[in-house]
DNA sequence: CGGAGGTGCTATATCGATTAAGCACCGCGA
DNA sequence: TCGCGGTGCTTAATCGATATAGCACCTCCG
């Protein structure tokens, strides 16, 4: 068949990958090297020549191997975010994705590759950001919801390599972190409560105390509730999950707390404490007022509307991305700590009029 | 000082990495092979040096560097998660978040990092995951919500490389997927409609025609329509999002389409349409019966609940991972097309009574 | 006492990309 | 005519881990 003769090499785009610099420099007719330079744009190699390469590059689909360049470059490029609890806890809440979202849309930008790193259980006593960033597959990691005293993270932190938290650390004070002021926002929603709505006995629904955001919001309420004279509110630990809103709202309901006003250190356990005091025939907010906290999509869409604090998880994450960059590019973050601001989003069931939207 | 003499060389700990197999070599006094062979368990090396190699590797925080390995062993370890879409459009959807639990729980059981790859505007021609894979970044690609006729997928596909697609795909019928039966789920929830509660003028609002899993949820409810002798239902296109199930509400509304019940394709946009509808004084669901399709959350909060149809997105993500383990091991699959049940969800909007399960 | 067969480690090549150093060759000024 | 500075490429070394071949040395059997 005289038309097979003709037929180019190439394959290249169907061929099963594997297409090295070598392939390319064979098909262009000089060295590997040549390749490379030309390919990065050396002026050293010859324009014409470069074009061929270039051109040459393309049709076999050349790629260049990651592995190959990250031995070499002493730095794959990728950028790991990790969260260190269970997958359960953290993922099942819609803050990660908020944070995959931002972080992902500035890694982007960087043409870095995004690892996903749950901590499984500590494996053979080395945490899963310590082996990500000690086998350098990632360059640098964004750190998640860790607990407020972490002596791995401790440790990874001491070691300089380029971490970002998310949230306030206290047990790191040199360590870089973006987060929120908890402090502030749980203020905010207290005196919210107080000052508009007139609580007076207040309970407050707590985060689990190990993280530094529970004790932050509970801060806040606390110091609210002492500069409006009110006495110090009653707490209910929970732990951010819905169920422990439930075990909260039987516990109001059995032990008679007796509060008219309830500010829940996040919606789900906001909204899992609404609903079992509504099967109660508690009503909302006509016999209790209630906020909430974070806005990450639930309290949008229950009925009544959750009022609550919104906390920026997109912009925390694209945030942190960026201080991560510019850690790992040697310059030093202007700020080491980003605290971006909380608001208050004013829905129904603190007793707001409905599509009243008091962003104070 | 005299202690400090006996102080060992550790640090290791400490120090900035950078330790590899020569610094673990050069303590216990042996080549670097034999640390090697020595950490992978061959028989070939004394049982004695063996163990002072592990003391030595672990003291000195020994972690293999990802980049040899895989330079070496011609694979990552890593697989890849691919969302083809804009970050907005899926992320937005907490599909992702479910299919991502999946993913990395049978991910971790391989203790192979997952790399999240959105698809960035086919940079220079080249796919985001054609280039993930190509690079050997990753192994294998796990890729969600594909449009139906994707041609750079078509040609990743045809060339070989381990990927599995997530949700049916028409135009790749050699191609591993794993998904739901959407045309099932369609004539089930529109059954539902029909037979329990004597709809006789159906509205479907579909998702975007592009997708698959639009057109099937679309096929579903015409069969459910055409088997009980009903008309041939009223379709407005919609796109997954909330806003577009505002429109629909709107639309029925202004062209009084007269319909009794509606089918939407997703829980989003039955939400939106409810809520539209609500404000314009339609109760859901007296005087109109509403099921969405996917149960990722947002259903089960809603006043009322929406009836739908559950997808079982985290077992989904599971079930790729695995398949694409397989696959990344030279196993064929056994089931190249994974065909998972979905079951319906019946809660309020379609006017069943509230606490009624109805798993049939 | 010689060789066969282990045992335990070393030497070396390799994976792919990159870069510093080196080597031809050309033109041009002194 | 010599040599000096460019140009345009090649050579070779390197990154870290790994596998294969190879080299001592020991033991045991005939």
């Amino acid at each position: 068949m005289k038309q097979e003769v003709g037929t180019v090499v190439r394959s290249g785009s169907a061929s099963s990958g594997r297409v090295t610099l070598r392939d390319v420099a064979a098909v262009v007719g000089v060295t590997p090297a040549a390749v490379s330079m030309a390919l990065r744009g050396s002026s050293r190699i010859g324009k014409d020549t470069t074009e061929r390469i270039r051109v040459a590059a393309h049709e076999l689909g050349y790629v260049t191997n990651s592995a190959g360049r990250a031995l070499r470059e002493q730095r794959s490029g990728a950028i790991a975010l990790v969260v260190p609890n269970t997958s359960q806890h953290v993922f099942g809440h819609s803050y990660f994705m908020h944070l995959l979202v931002g972080v992902s849309e500035v890694s982007d930008t960087h043409a870095a590759p995004v690892i996903i790193s749950t901590n499984v259980e500590s494996e053979h006593g080395v945490n899963a950001y310590e082996r990500v960033l000690r086998s350098q597959l990632a360059d640098g990691a964004i750190v998640a919801s860790a607990a407020a005293h972490d002596r791995d993270l401790e440790g990874l932190v001491a070691s300089g390599l380029p971490v970002v938290l998310i949230g306030r650390s206290v047990s790191l004070p040199d360590a870089v972190w973006v987060g929120v002021d908890d402090v502030a926002g749980g203020e905010l929603a207290t005196r919210h409560l107080i000052e508009t709505h007139g609580a007076q006995r207040l309970v407050h629904v707590s985060g689990p105390l190990e993280h530094q955001s529970a004790l932050d919001r509970l801060e806040g309420c606390r110091r609210a509730a002492a500069a409006a004279g009110l006495p110090e509110p009653a707490v209910i630990t929970g732990d951010y999950g819905e169920e422990s809103g439930v075990g909260a709202a039987r516990q109001m309901l059995e032990q008679g707390l007796g509060g008219d006003a309830v500010f829940a250190a996040n919606d789900e356990m906001a909204y899992g404490l609404m609903t079992e005091l509504a099967r109660h025939g508690v009503r909302i907010p006509e016999d209790l007022q209630l906020v909430g906290f974070d806005d990450f999509g639930l309290a949008r869409v229950t009925t009544p509307g959750i009022s609550t604090i919104r906390v920026p998880a997109e912009e925390m994450g694209g945030r942190a991305a960026s201080e991560l960059f510019a850690l790992m590019a040697g310059h030093e973050p202007e700020a080491r700590h980003v605290v971006l601001p909380v608001e208050l989003v004013a829905r129904e069931s603190c007793g707001c009029p409905p599509g009243a939207a008091d962003h104070s």
